[in-house]
DNA sequence: TTCGCGCTTTGATCTGTATCAAGCCCGGCC
DNA sequence: GGCCGGGCTTGATACAGATCAAAGCGCGAA
């Protein structure tokens, strides 16, 4: 992978994160003016990634975190066994790699799942500056914070929700991100395929197809390839939210 | 609940991490001893927590971490329809409250299986001093770094693996946490109910029950109550590893 | 000692989802 | 245009694990 072709200095494209338009989403979230400043200096680099293409895999060196600037990732974990699955979505402004960050090598795969663009976050950098950046560090705790709680809500998930509730959920927060982003919370493109939805969610291709054409008979949700409309965000709320039995 | 009562200081019991027996396994993994001096500093208060009761609850203001000192705790997450989930079991030198450090209050509880006894790693004495203290920030980084993937690790198998491979899968993370702590790698004492496997599983008690009763009919195992013995290593880590189908 | 209770085991049955199997739809390519 | 292939849907059937039910066991309290 041509590593150095596909990165351009931020000063070239003249946009950074102090006017960075997902500022208030990404790693800027919540910093001044003037600690933006700082930021510029930390994260100069971007790299675009072809539809299909990873971001790193199980394996490699972990040096950097990374920004999605545009475009949408999965991750995926590879079992021993070649199985894989896929372990979560990033959107624009979501931080992707902080699985690194245990052991200094990544422990997942990223794809992209559509030409995507990711900011470089080296992390000795990002190190080095909450170092002398007091509330760059403590931002850096919060992201690191919500990975995890994130991770727990799919583990309840995952647990204890069956078929038609775990789509459910999964819709909702897709709805919530879009809505976070400024898109419409009810209507929105799916980047990826019922297969990795189900990976995603424990289930089959089969039970995810048949799952959302029964939301869709129940009027709930109206679903055509991957254009996806909630008709009933309520409805749908308290279907994911509602417990087993 | 009492809490002051339940706090000693270190000095009154004069230990502290620089001599603590769990120190490479805890907070202090590898850091030098000038370093475990500071630590000292950092970790001054213990607090006892008798069995079933509660260290923290979903909603608590969240302002220190807590490494376990002696004992097991559990952390579960409240659904909304009041069904809960166990989300982890902490044992000796294991971190306990990182699900607080996104929004500045816990999400989930921690409840003692035993009576266990906790060291509190006050979160802004922390932060403090690990802005003047690079390897002591490098080392809380890793720590949530191992919690991520660790959660994620849970995730592939509450998505992916059938009964039989989730509690070989639980029984081998038990037998190599055992190890890691000096005690035997085939012999233990459950401090968790069978419920509380099951919830942590994804599986209903009874798929527990007779889980384990069908590996100790195969002689991987012997259970008789709380007390286990791993008989065949290599073959439960056959089952672990192996893949659906 | 007996009682009661929580935890566990085991059996019988039910059911949600996986699995197996076609067939459809749409976009890309010849 | 027609063909091809990947992704998706739908139907029939199988099965792992849930649910319902009952009984055993160990332990603390009276």
């Amino acid at each position: 992978m041509s590593d150095h072709a596909c990165t351009v200095t931020l000063s070239e494209l003249k946009r950074n994160c102090s006017n960075c338009n997902l500022r208030d989403l990404c790693m800027p979230m919540g910093l001044s003016n003037e600690e933006l400043v700082k930021l510029d200096t930390l994260v100069s680099q971007r790299r675009r990634i072809p539809k299909g293409e990873g971001l790193f895999r199980t394996g490699d060196d972990f040096h950097a975190l990374y920004a999605v600037k545009t475009g949408t990732f999965k991750t995926r974990l590879n079992s021993s066994e070649g199985a894989e699955q896929v372990i979560g979505f990033q959107m624009t402004g979501e931080i992707l790699g902080l699985d690194g960050l245990g052991s200094g090598a990544h422990m997942c795969d990223a794809v992209a799942l559509e030409d995507s663009e990711v900011c470089i976050i080296p992390y000795q950098t990002l190190d080095d500056l909450s170092q002398q950046f007091h509330s760059l560090q403590m931002h850096f705790h919060r992201v690191m914070g919500r990975e995890i709680v994130k991770d727990q809500s799919v583990m309840l998930l995952l647990g204890s929700m069956r078929a038609e509730q775990r789509l459910s959920a999964f819709l909702m927060n897709l709805s919530e991100r879009q809505k976070a982003r400024g898109f419409s919370a009810t209507s929105m493109v799916l980047r990826m395929t019922r297969e990795e939805i189900g990976s995603y969610l424990g289930l089959t291709i089969e039970t995810v197809s048949r799952t959302l054409s029964k939301l869709q008979k129940e009027a709930l949700i109206r679903i055509d390839q991957k254009n996806l409309t909630l008709l009933k965000l309520d409805a749908l709320q308290t279907l994911a939210t509602g417990r087993l039995h």
